[in-house]
DNA sequence: AGCACGCCGACT
DNA sequence: GTCGGCGTGCTC
C-alpha cells in the first residue's frame, strides 16, 4: 500500500485580492478545504481579514515563491456562487490591457461584499401538520389567520397579519400553541422575468429585417459583432429588443449599456412595453440593498436582462449571451480615473470571452466602430429611414456674422423668430447650448482680472441661482465676490459669455408667457427628477426646454419640432483629434430631438464658420461623407483608429517634481520604426484639483501593440514618491 | 486599500 | 512626560 499522498503542491493557491497589488498571493488550504478557482474565500493578509478569489495557477511559475513555511492558511470558503472562468479571464485582459493591477480590476467586480455572506433566510410561518395532542383555544383572530393560510405554503409574517387583520403578536402566540411553525420563505426573487413573447409594438419591414439578422447572431450562441445603426427615430432601440428576446429564448442572459442610466427613464417605459417587466439596473445611484440584490440575483441567474452603466461589465453572469452598447460613440463610456477603460471595447472583449454576440448600437457610430465594420471585423446594419412616417428634421446655419443677435444677448433674430412661431402654433422649442450655469467667465471691467480656479486651469462659473463662483473640475466654490479681488473696484465684475442660465433669462424677456424648463446635470440631479422632467414635456406641461448636452441623449419629444443650437462652434475649439467628429456626432442627436412624431422639424445652428465641414456635413445629413473625410484625415498620421494611442500624465502636487519626472520620461523614451513619442508638454489641464500636469502621447503604428513597449518604459524611470504617472490606453478627448 | 510603525507638536 | 498628527512601507 502506497504511503498517503503529500500535501505539498496541491496545497499552494493563488488568491487575487481586490487591493492594487502587483498580482495575486499565495496561500496555503488547509487539509479539509476544497478550492476550485473562482471560489470567493477569506484570507488573513497583515493583521486583518480580507476576501479575494481563488485565481488560476499562473502560466509560468513565480521564479522565487514565498516559502511553504511562509504561507498563511485560507480561512473560510464565503457561500456565494464562484466567479466563472470567463471574468476572471476578462479582469486579467482588462488588467493587462490598461497596465493596471490585476487587483484594481478585480475590486470592481466585487464592489458589494455584503452579497458574498449568506443571504438571511427571509422567515415566514407554515400551518402545523393537524393531529397535535393539545387543543389550543380558537379565537376568531386566529381563525382568520387559519382561514388565510393555505397547507403546505409558507406565509410571510407580514402580509398575512394583514390579510387577516391580526397583529403579528397573534401569530407569535399561535406559535407557541403549535397552531403554526416558523419556516424559511422559498427564495423568491425580487426580478421579474421579461417574457420574450410579450407583445411588442409592431415593427416596421425595415426593422424586421434588421431584428432576424440580430437574432440570428443570438442564436449561433457564438462571438460576433454587429454595428447597428440608423437615423434617429429610426428605432433601432425596438429592433435590438428582438435580440434580447432571442437570447431570453436561448435561456442566457443579456446585457445593455447606456452612457447616462440615470436619464433612461424613457428607455425603461420602452423596455416595460416590450417585455412586461422591469429590467435589472446597475448604476452608481443604486442603493446598497437592491446593489446586493442585483449583484446576488445576476450571480445565480436570476436576473435575465441587466441595464447599467459601464461598471455593469463586471457583473458575475454565469452565462451571458448577449452584451449591447447604445449610444455606442458616447465619450462618457471612457471611465478617466481608478482603473482607465473604454466600456464599448471592453464589452466587446467581454462578449468574446463569453461566446456571446454583441451588438454596438448608434446614429452617429465613432469612427473606430465605422472603421472595424469596413474592415470586415464587424457585421453591419442600417436603418436608413425614421420609423412611422416621421421625416428628418430640416438643418439651417444661421450665420452669425450676418445676423448676430442684439448687444448682450445671444439668441440671434432667426430663432427667435422661428421659436415665436413654433410656440405660436402650440409646438415645443427647445435651446441647446453645452454649457452649464449663468456665464462662463467672470471678469474686472476695470484691471480684466479673471476670476479663476485656485486648483485647476480653469475659469470659475457662475451658478447666478445659487449666488457661486464654481470650478467644474475640482469641487471649489466660492460666493462671487462684491468687489475685484485684484483692483478692490467695486461692482467691476461682469459677466462674459452665455451658459444655459443666461440663455434662460434671455428667453424669459423674450417669450415671458412661454413655460420653460432647464435641463443640466445640475438641474436634474437624479434619475427621478430627470424622469419627471420628460414627463413634463411629453405632457405638455413645457413650452420651451433649455438644456445641455444631457437633452441630446435618446429622448423621445413628439411634440417637439423646433430646436435652436446657441453655441454650433463651442466644441470645436482646442486641438482635440476628435473634436469635429465628436461635434458631429453631439449636434446631430441634439437635432435628432426634433420632428419626432407627425409634425416635420427643424434645426437652427448660430455659427461664425458656416463653412466649415462639420456645418456642411450637418446640413447636408451626409454624416458617412463627413467620417470619410475624417478617416482620409487620420490614416497618413497613423492617428487612430489607423495607429494606436497611449498618454501617459505625469502629475505632482510639487511643479518642478511633475516636470523632471516628465523630462526624465522624455529622455528614456522608445523607439523605433512605428513607434513616436510626443511631449511631454503641459496637459491640458495643467493644473488639476492642486496636482500640476504633464503629458506624454506614444503612438504606434496599429500592429504594434502599445503595453510591452509602456511596461518596458516605466521600468526604466525611477518615479519619486509623490509624482504619480498615470496610464491611459487609447485616450479621448483633450489630445 | 488598510494597518502598523515612526517621528514631531500641544495637552492632562 | 504621553496623545495623536499623518508620512512610509508592507502585506502570500
Amino acid at each position: 500500500m502506497k504511503d498517503t499522498p503529500t500535501v505539498s503542491a496541491r496545497t499552494r493557491v493563488s488568491i487575487l485580492l481586490p487591493l492594487p497589488l502587483a498580482g495575486a498571493y499565495d496561500y496555503a488550504v488547509p487539509a479539509s478545504m476544497a478550492l476550485r478557482p473562482g471560489e470567493f474565500v477569506s484570507v488573513p493578509l497583515n493583521q486583518r481579514e480580507v476576501i479575494g478569489v481563488v485565481w488560476d495557477a499562473p502560466a509560468e511559475p513565480d521564479p522565487n515563491p514565498v516559502p511553504d513555511r511562509r504561507l498563511r492558511p485560507v480561512s473560510a470558503v464565503l457561500p456565494a456562487p464562484p466567479m466563472t472562468g470567463s471574468l476572471r479571464r476578462f479582469i486579467d485582459w482588462v488588467a493587462a490591457y490598461t497596465l493596471s493591477p490585476p487587483g484594481a480590476v478585480l475590486r470592481m467586480a466585487m464592489s458589494v461584499p455584503a452579497a458574498l455572506e449568506a443571504p438571511t433566510p427571509q422567515a415566514g410561518w407554515i400551518l402545523s401538520p393537524p393531529g397535535g395532542n393539545s387543543r389550543p383555544r380558537i379565537t376568531p383572530e386566529r381563525q382568520r389567520v387559519l382561514d388565510v393560510m393555505k397547507a403546505g405554503q409558507v406565509h410571510a409574517g407580514a402580509p398575512l397579519a394583514e390579510a387577516a387583520a391580526v397583529s403579528l403578536s397573534v401569530l407569535r402566540g399561535m406559535a407557541e400553541n403549535g397552531l403554526i411553525r416558523p419556516a424559511l420563505l422559498p427564495h423568491r426573487s425580487r426580478f421579474g422575468r421579461p417574457d420574450p413573447a410579450h407583445p411588442g409594438p409592431a415593427l416596421g419591414p425595415e426593422q424586421e429585417a434588421a431584428g432576424a439578422a440580430l437574432r440570428d447572431r443570438v442564436a449561433a450562441r457564438a462571438f460576433g459583432v454587429t454595428l447597428l445603426t440608423g437615423v434617429t427615430g429610426s428605432g433601432k432601440t425596438e429592433v435590438y429588443f428582438d435580440a434580447v428576446a432571442e437570447c431570453l429564448r436561448q435561456g442566457r442572459q443579456a446585457l445593455v449599456l447606456l452612457p447616462e442610466i440615470a436619464l433612461s427613464a424613457q428607455w425603461l417605459e420602452r423596455f416595460k412595453a416590450r417585455f412586461g417587466v422591469a429590467p435589472a439596473l446597475w448604476h452608481s445611484e443604486v442603493t446598497s440593498r437592491t446593489r446586493r440584490d442585483t449583484w446576488r440575483a445576476v450571480a445565480e441567474g436570476e436576473a435575465p436582462v441587466v441595464v447599467g452603466a459601464r461598471s455593469a461589465l463586471f457583473l458575475p453572469f454565469p452565462d451571458l449571451g448577449l452584451v449591447i452598447v447604445d449610444e455606442e460613440h458616447e465619450t462618457a463610456f471612457k471611465q478617466e480615473d481608478g482603473v482607465v477603460y473604454h466600456a464599448r471595447d471592453m464589452a466587446v472583449v467581454r462578449a468574446r470571452l463569453s461566446q456571446a454576440a454583441c451588438i454596438l448600437v448608434s446614429a452617429t457610430p465613432s469612427l473606430e466602430s465605422l472603421t472595424n465594420a469596413e474592415g470586415g471585423r464587424y457585421a453591419a446594419l442600417h436603418l436608413p429611414s425614421r420609423h412611422g412616417g416621421a421625416s428628418l428634421p430640416e438643418i439651417e446655419i444661421v450665420d452669425l456674422r450676418r445676423t448676430p443677435p442684439e448687444r448682450g444677448r445671444f439668441i440671434s433674430p432667426p430663432i427667435v423668430e422661428a421659436v415665436t412661431a413654433t410656440l405660436g402654433r402650440g409646438e415645443q422649442a427647445m435651446l441647446f447650448l453645452n454649457r452649464r450655469g449663468y456665464a462662463p467667465l467672470t471678469l474686472c471691467r476695470h484691471c480684466g482680472h479673471r476670476m479663476r480656479c485656485p486648483n485647476c486651469t480653469a475659469w470659475l462659473v457662475e451658478h447666478r441661482a445659487q449666488r457661486r463662483l464654481q470650478c467644474h473640475h475640482c469641487g471649489h466654490a466660492e460666493v462671487p465676490p462684491a468687489e475685484c479681488p485684484e483692483c478692490g473696484t467695486a461692482n467691476s465684475l461682469t459677466a462674459v459669455g452665455p451658459g444655459v442660465e443666461r440663455v434662460l433669462e434671455e428667453a424669459a424677456a423674450l417669450w415671458p408667457d412661454a413655460r420653460r424648463l432647464v435641463m443640466a446635470s445640475d438641474t436634474l440631479p437624479g434619475p427621478a427628477a430627470a424622469a419627471e422632467a420628460a414627463r413634463a414635456i411629453q405632457d405638455r406641461e413645457v413650452d420651451l426646454i433649455i438644456g445641455t448636452q444631457i437633452v441630446a441623449k435618446g429622448w423621445h419629444f413628439p411634440h417637439l419640432t423646433l430646436v435652436g443650437v446657441v453655441d454650433a462652434d463651442l466644441g470645436l475649439a482646442g486641438g482635440d483629434l476628435r473634436a469635429a467628429e465628436r461635434t458631429v456626432q453631439l449636434l446631430h442627436q441634439v437635432a435628432g430631438r426634433a420632428g419626432r412624431a407627425e409634425a416635420p422639424g427643424r434645426v437652427l445652428l448660430q455659427s461664425f464658420s458656416p463653412d466649415h465641414p462639420v456645418m456642411r456635413a450637418l446640413v447636408s445629413g451626409d454624416l458617412d461623407a463627413f467620417m470619410q473625410e475624417e478617416a482620409a484625415m487620420r490614416r497618413p498620421g497613423h492617428w487612430p483608429p489607423f495607429g494606436r494611442l497611449a498618454a501617459l500624465i505625469v502629475s505632482s502636487e510639487e511643479e518642478r517634481e511633475a516636470d523632471r519626472t516628465a523630462r526624465d520620461l522624455g529622455l528614456a523614451a522608445p523607439g523605433g520604426e512605428g513607434v513616436q513619442v510626443l511631449g511631454p508638454a503641459p496637459a491640458p489641464l495643467a493644473l488639476l484639483r492642486g496636482r500640476y500636469r504633464r503629458r506624454l502621447l506614444l503612438k504606434t503604428r496599429r500592429d504594434i501593440a502599445v503595453q510591452p513597449i509602456l511596461r518596458d518604459w516605466l521600468a526604466r524611470v525611477p518615479v519619486p514618491n509623490h509624482v504619480r504617472v498615470q496610464v491611459d490606453v487609447d485616450p479621448v478627448g483633450f489630445l
